[in-house]
Parts: C-alpha cells; sequence; structure tokens
DNA sequence: CACCAGGCCGTGC
DNA sequence: GCACGGCATGGT
C-alpha cells in the first residue's frame, strides 16, 4: 500500500514522463514499465529510491507547517508529496524542455523524444533516450520534432553530456556552475535539476508562478523563511497555486 | 487578434 | 550590473 499522496507526487510538475492507464499511473524509467496505483507495494529498489519512500515526509512536513499559514494549507490540501529521485540526465533535458512552455506541451515533446531514439521495452513503450542515442542527431532534425528554440540547447547538452553527468555526486552550488555552463540552462532549470535529480530539498527553483507567489502572499520575503526545507516548501506552494487555491492572492 | 506557458540569450546602456 | 526584445509552438 502506497501511503502518500501518489497522485500529487507524480502530478505537481515535477516530472513528466508518467500517464494514467485504467487504474495505474504508467512510466517507464530504469529500462522498464512501471504500472503502479494506491494499492501497490512498492519492492522494487530503483522505485524506493525513485519514490523516496524511506524518507521521514510526515515528521519533515510538521515541521515546515508552522512556518507559514498558507504554507500549512497547502500541504494539509495536498496531503504528503514526495521529491522524486528522477533521473539525471532526463531531468535535464525535461527542464531545458520547460523554458516559456507549458506542462502539457513538455509531455508531447517527451512521448516524442523517447518515440524517437528511446528503446522498445515492451510494444508501444519507450525509454528516454541516453545522450549517446542522441550523439548524431541536428539541430534540424529537433525542430522538426517541434522542440522550437531550444533545440541548440538540447545539442549544447549532447556534447556536454560527458561533464553534466558528473555532477550526481556534487554538493550545492558546485553543480550550478556545471549544469549553467550549457546554453539553455540558467539559474531556474538548474534549481530544478538540483531538486529533482540530485535530491537537493533546499533548492528554490522560482518559476513564474512561484515568483508571483512571493510577491503576492509573501510579500516580497525570500525563500530564506522555508529553509533548510525551501525546495520542499516551493513545490506545495507550486502546486497548490496552480491548482487555484491562491487565485485570490493574484487578482491585481 | 492578443497573451501566456516551470526562461534564457544576446544586446544595449 | 539591470532592462529589454526575441524566441517556436500550441492553447485560450
Amino acid at each position: 500500500m502506497i501511503n502518500f499522496d501518489l497522485e500529487n507526487t507524480l502530478f505537481c510538475g515535477q516530472s513528466f514522463c508518467w500517464r494514467r492507464e485504467d487504474e495505474n499511473y504508467v512510466a517507464v524509467l530504469n529500462n522498464k514499465v512501471y504500472r503502479i496505483n494506491n494499492n501497490s507495494d512498492i519492492t522494487d529498489p530503483y522505485l524506493i529510491n525513485y519514490l523516496d519512500i524511506n524518507f521521514n515526509y510526515k515528521e519533515t512536513l510538521n515541521t515546515i507547517k508552522e512556518m507559514n499559514p498558507v504554507l500549512n494549507q497547502a500541504i494539509e490540501t495536498c496531503n504528503e508529496i514526495h521529491i522524486l529521485n528522477q533521473d539525471l540526465w532526463e531531468t535535464i533535458i525535461c527542464f531545458i524542455l520547460s523554458q516559456n512552455n507549458n506542462i502539457k506541451r513538455i509531455e508531447g515533446i517527451y512521448d516524442t523524444l523517447c518515440k524517437t531514439y528511446g528503446v522498445e521495452v515492451e510494444k508501444g513503450y519507450f525509454t528516454f533516450p541516453r545522450p549517446e542515442m542522441m550523439k548524431n542527431v541536428s539541430e534540424k532534425e529537433l525542430r522538426d520534432l517541434k522542440v522550437g528554440f531550444r533545440a541548440p540547447y538540447i545539442i549544447d547538452a549532447i556534447n556536454n553530456s560527458d561533464l553534466l553527468l558528473t555532477i550526481d555526486t556534487m554538493e550545492g552550488e558546485e553543480a550550478d556552475i556545471i549544469l549553467q555552463k550549457i546554453k539553455g540552462i540558467g539559474p531556474k532549470v538548474s534549481a530544478c535539476i538540483r531538486l529533482f535529480a540530485l535530491h537537493d530539498l533546499n533548492v528554490f527553483p522560482k518559476d513564474v508562478w512561484v515568483k508571483k507567489i512571493m510577491k503576492n502572499v509573501f510579500e516580497g520575503s525570500d525563500e530564506s523563511i522555508f529553509y533548510p526545507y525551501a525546495g520542499l516548501a516551493q513545490q506545495y506552494l507550486f502546486h497548490y497555486a496552480r491548482l487555484g487555491y491562491l487565485d485570490e492572492y493574484f487578482k491585481n
């Protein structure tokens, strides 16, 4: 049995690989097709790590609830959201794709990349392509797949994939330095990669939603009010706002 | 038609 | 250092 909020965890904007299929959630991870639902027993070691099963979210959430009433409401409404341990390369490409884009279209491009360059591990189910599988891809080819102006950014990431994948053991801002050498990776994309792949729960990605939240709800304070779990707090606020619960604050 | 979406780059000051 | 326009595409 799943004892946290699987729906909100998989569809709060941190990952782009999960789809609904009958009563299951489905994704291709670790070269396998995973199908899970709220009644699943998670015993697969990859999934235990991916879903961050062993971290004590209940205690942590009880702590950060005290920080602020709006954050408290977000946690009460969204229940227990886990920050996933996602594949580094996949996360890099997905969040390069995310810039000036929307989640539905990011998911569409994700599927296209898998279908075009990935490996079919089960009929109709493709892996997300490793950098080696995209070594000879041209910018025009990517533009034909509708990635738009992000095409050269992806090429740059592919060409520097050896360097990029060395950051998986790095602490904090070291990783930022390397990541932001890539064209198309700035502070926000870099923060998402650190939060969703390197699991730094204190980094605070500032997208258009979070900027709006900080300005209108927290009246210009910065993320230090959520330390040392700013990233986790951020994910609740982002999702809560996108669900429409903060609309009254945004009426100006 | 306009404006927006999990931004960033290049240019100009 | 900061402000600004441009950027591909699809949705509202």
